[in-house]
DNA sequence: AAGTGGTCTAGACCACACC
DNA sequence: GTGTGGTCTAGACCACTTC
């Protein structure tokens, strides 16, 4: 044990509820005894016991409907969180140097498919950037990426050339939602000459679809070399 | 505009602490006014401001610290949540119909690999499970699962033939932290049969290692089919 | 030492869902 | 209607961190 928080705090009663659930005193489909009955068991506010069921509820665990009361999860839904930084810095926090190169840029007319996800018209033009990330001066990633310049006229006067467009992005075009998709896709010609890397080769791929409110920012292909791993934890 | 919460509910303060980090009236490494002058502006009581803004440290927007005050992330990490059902109610939620095929089931030693990432000595036995699930008669996953029966005792007794282990360990061995690594890789000879498909095809990779406080209960390899998309949101 | 966020309390009202 | 969770308040004390 190391400092459990004092016994009342809503991180002790926490780990006690959870540990009723992780030891099955509370079975799958069960009730989970009411706020205020848990608060006079443990002899603490109210608020404090809402606070822990709160999070555990966030986490799957338990099912909670006002009037119908608080049930432990049939099937809890495991949440894994990942996390998306920069390219630049997940490349220098692995201890690799990171380079950057534009391959181009220049306006365009996105695929039918692009266009369709970004719910845009077939005739819009955004502005296309191609680029390469490199690590210790391997080849690391392809980015192939669309930006709205409706959305974000700043990109127009911005020099992709000494900053990456991830990075501009970041900083200069906050969205408010984004979709990820991961997948798997062996290496196309052309993608396996900028990777490096033997034609159908196992890559893997990230695309990424960001809005601002309603508004489609940007949309990027992320490929990456051969031996990627993304990690996360449950 | 849909009941945006009366005014001074958690959630308005957070849209309008939100709008100020976006639209970059706060700019990057700004500080952000203290909690009692929020709850000060907004007419409301410091804890109200104190939930909101604990929402918005929490996805990254900002960084708390005590004495020191509360700033703009410079570099915000965006952290993308991803859904782990159980494998049949993911396939099922698809619409389509979930089959699933034990291949073997047998004690043996884990490859020194899975055998390091579980902490465990070179000579420990585990039972592995092999298996697919299937979608819609079409082969969707093949599974490769190490089970550490010395933690999870029950399992010898499961039928994994009748009950997919995957649903055993979810609904019998409670775990408190998983790691889980996605990654692409080729069709080995005995994936392309399995999951019929083409020898080298594209097969998107996810390996997962769950413990129960600090004891491994399960090393499993999923490989998925081709044109498998995890989707996730951030 | 002092300022700021983190948390707890006791009480209250409300929204929602079930009856 | 009525019970349950969701939230807000006003005040208080505490923990951490910088000064």
């Amino acid at each position: 044990m190391t400092a459990p928080a004092d016994a009342n705090s809503w991180q002790a009663i926490h780990a006690e509820l959870m540990r009723r659930i992780a030891e099955r005193v509370w079975q799958p489909g069960d009730p989970v005894p009411h706020e205020v009955d848990l608060a006079a068991e443990f002899g603490c506010a109210r608020a404090t016991v809402n606070r822990a069921m709160r999070e555990i509820a966030q986490a799957g665990f338990i099912e909670r409907r006002r009037k119908a009361g608080t049930r432990v999860a049939l099937n809890p839904v495991r949440r894994a969180t990942l996390e998306i930084p920069i390219t630049r810095i997940d490349v220098e926090s692995r201890g690799m140097a990171w380079r950057y190169e534009l391959i181009e840029r220049q306006f365009a007319h996105p695929s039918q498919i692009v266009a369709a996800r970004m719910g845009l018209a077939a005739d819009v033009r955004l502005l296309h950037v191609r680029a390469r990330h490199f690590a210790d001066g391997k080849p690391h990633l392809y980015e192939d990426r669309w930006i709205h310049t409706a959305v974000v006229p700043g990109a127009l006067d911005a020099d992709f050339s000494a900053v990456s467009a991830n990075e501009w992005l970041v900083q200069n075009a906050p969205f408010t939602r984004g979709d990820v998709t991961l997948s798997a896709a062996n290496a196309s010609t052309i993608e396996a000459r900028l990777l490096n890397t033997p034609e159908n080769a196992a890559l893997f791929i990230v695309e990424r679809l960001t809005w601002h409110a309603f508004d489609p920012i940007t949309h990027v292909r992320l490929v990456y070399a051969p031996g990627y791993r993304m990690e996360m934890t449950i």
